[in-house]
DNA sequence: CTGAAAGCGCTTACAG
DNA sequence: CTGAAAGCGCTTACAG
């Protein structure tokens, strides 16, 4: 009776019960209770239903940390991605966090602005609240990130970037591999003058890679290059250049769907045809680009897929303490009628 | 001597160094160290050396739990969203997880894909993790939701919806207030008889609410709504169908700027023309939406500031517990030439 | 300026 | 089937 008091003292405090505070009402020891409270078996069903009932009257509910400590798991894995605000990027974290849910992992999100420096940071305030492993885009690090990985021994893995070169595991594209095919479409069109506008390629080695696949490409009479914002603006403003330049070129390669898109209106206004006049070529396969007028030619990165590969991975690991194994994924060519 | 030798021999079995091995190599007592890690004063110079180089040889890093476990906090903030991949979740998202880094606190991501079980559930696993508050969309909740809260008496705030019926504070729009906008717009420009667009309306209390604004608006001589997913194929979808019915509506209202976008690809294709024909209006201010042919008449949810209202009111009551304040936004419209 | 001791709230051998 | 005790790795009064 005293002892039930106490609970419900406890509870008018507004001081949260502990397992010892069940264990007392219950009149068990804390032991049974964590039985209980973790389906552990042998506990006779009788004692069983007095915790359950002094759990509910003291409106008890374990604390995380303490089980953390216990555990010495936390669940939660850490992503370092440049910025939620991309179509792509969320679509990856969408599915990954969906896959991770399904493991039973949580996923903690932090966002770098393609900043070495704001990585690190932020890596350090993911170890620092219990991130088991981290998941970092592309392979281009600030040295002070792997010296904080290798103190804390924790998993690294890169995406979106396939290498064999990185002391971390990759599962991602070999962007350069697929800007070829873009190129082989544009080349087997017909076309001998291109365009090419991609993203700033400052700290981000996909663009680069993109880039370099392009360059190693001899067959093309002239190609030139623009840099641009990944943004419709952007995109207007590139084709704006580029149908202006001499030697107007027959297509135009945009290293990203939303820089096509923006190309595409451009032209809409000028009054340019797609693609007898020029043709245009994306990069990532946006949900709105099979709907464009000409629907877009592009390329499909399963960046889904790779959430799911990814997830999957992590739980091997983190779960099953698997090593974990790099994966090359493919990009698919999308022929539409914008080539 | 033997002392040192423990902690490399730790380090050799790759196990992590504890502050009890950093004192024991350092010299000095758990306490000492642990000043040292927090920056605490009164530790001499010398001693905090001793502490430091020992930290470095053991590469030592203490452990987040069981710091959590005595200081009683995660720096953790969980949020519950439909889905990341959605411009608008994302763009509210990302401006909240620099805001709350900017706090100290991080952010773990769940989605719920609109369904009040899957929230519960993964609200339960967001605790389980440790957050230390809880951020949902809209007003609808499971009633276990409740229950969960009160139990572990944890703050709640409610986004994108604002509400004055709900015990949790929130931060988000009047969304029927913000529709009569729009509709004051199409009225203004003479127009009488329009079609509206919209999201689906389960458990979707924010479209529902944009859908009431539009029922109490008496002024039209015919409103016919279509409910259609989120995607650019299902607004031109939509169009095709309301273009086909007699009794053509002057006007499509879209509660989503992604609807418009299909419903203008759509229009584009039948060589419909906008707005003289039919009048084309959105919601949302998506980053393409001032680029469209023509331009998008459309209304802005600041979704940015919203993140970083609530990630400041998050901050306040974390970190220097006062209570949350309900804020009521804005919607702003804004006139191009698609109406 | 420094340390011994208790404690945060659980889990987990171990013993019965 | 049940419990006493130790321990997870820190922090925090308290004492000196």
């Amino acid at each position: 009776m005293l002892d039930n008091l106490m609970g419900i003292e406890k509870q008018n405090k507004n001081i949260k019960a502990t397992l010892r505070d069940v264990a007392r009402v219950a009149g068990v020891s804390s032991t049974t209770v964590s039985r209980v409270l973790n389906d552990k078996p042998n506990v006779s069903d009788a004692i069983k239903d007095k915790v359950q009932s002094a759990i509910e009257n003291l409106g008890y509910s374990p604390s995380p940390t303490a089980r953390a400590l216990n555990t010495g798991r936390t669940y939660t894995v850490g992503a370092l991605v440049p910025t939620l605000d991309n179509a792509i990027f969320a679509r990856f974290l969408d599915a990954l966090e969906k896959r991770l849910t399904f493991h039973n992992l949580n996923l903690v999100i932090s966002t770098t602005d393609e900043d070495p420096k704001t990585e690190v940071q932020n890596a350090i305030d993911l170890l620092n609240m219990g991130a088991e492993a981290l998941i970092v885009s592309g392979e281009i690090r600030h040295p002070d990130f792997d010296q904080l990985i290798s103190r804390n021994r924790i998993p690294v893995i890169i995406t979106s970037y396939f290498t064999s070169n990185s002391p971390y595991p990759s599962i991602g594209y070999n962007n350069a591999q697929i800007s070829k095919i873009a190129l082989n479409h544009l080349f087997d069109r017909g076309h001998n003058s291109i365009a090419v506008i991609h993203g700033p390629t400052k700290h981000n080695d996909r663009t680069r890679e993109r880039l370099k696949g392009i360059q190693e490409d001899k067959r093309f009479s002239s190609i030139t290059y623009h840099e641009a914002d990944i943004s419709i603006g952007s995109g207007c403003a590139a084709a704006r250049l580029i149908i202006r330049q001499k030697g107007r070129p027959s297509a135009i390669f945009c290293l990203s769907d939303v820089l096509a898109l923006g190309v595409m209106f451009e032209l809409s206004r000028k009054s340019i045809s797609i693609p007898d006049e020029i043709a245009i070529m994306g990069f990532d396969n946006l949900s709105w680009s099979a709907h464009t007028n000409p629907p877009l030619s592009t390329i499909e990165l399963s960046v889904a897929s790779m959430g799911i590969k990814v997830a999957d991975e992590l739980n091997q690991r983190l779960n099953k303490n698997k090593p974990i194994q790099s994966q090359a994924l493919e990009g698919q060519l999308i022929i539409r009628h914008s080539t």
